[in-house]
DNA sequence: GCCAACGTTGGC
DNA sequence: GCCAACGTTGGC
């Protein structure tokens, strides 16, 4: 999951040790969300500055619908946070990573919730550690 | 149902 | 700050 850390970062995540994902307005990556289950570790990427996987969190509550005036069917996800990366993996490190290829990050850039293989999610965790 | 115009995201 | 890639909106 991405986020852009000027608006939430991965420290904001550990300082109120749980969120609330919200706010999610694209059907891909909403999607992506109802299908995430409680205990399901999620890769959180910060995006623009930073631009690095820089932890591992944790669904904590799963998909529960977002009570907006907004029209249409949205949700949301409970995180907490796991642990972070020791070093944070660069989304340079991502794209010389041949194994890493085919990953959402690169090919589907915007999309903010995306998910990854058990192969592409341990190799990230991995490079991160 | 098509497509142009416009808005947003995110890398550079 | 620019631009590519998409998504959305609205006129026809």
């Amino acid at each position: 999951m991405k986020t852009e850390p000027a608006t939430f970062s991965w420290e904001d995540l550990v300082r109120d040790k749980r969120t609330k994902w919200d706010g999610v307005r694209n059907y891909q990556a909403r999607n992506n969300m109802k299908a995430m289950k409680k205990g399901d570790h999620v890769l959180i990427y910060h995006s623009v500055t930073g631009k690095a996987c820089v932890g591992i969190a944790e669904v904590v509550k799963e998909h529960y619908p977002e009570k907006t005036t907004d029209k249409g069917d949205w949700v949301l996800v409970d995180l907490a946070p796991v642990k972070k990366l020791k070093n944070p993996v660069t989304l340079d490190e991502i794209k010389t990573t041949p194994s890493l290829s085919e990953i959402k990050l690169i090919r589907q850039s915007r999309l903010s919730v995306m998910p990854l293989t058990k192969k592409e999610f341990d190799t990230i965790v991995k490079m991160g550690s």
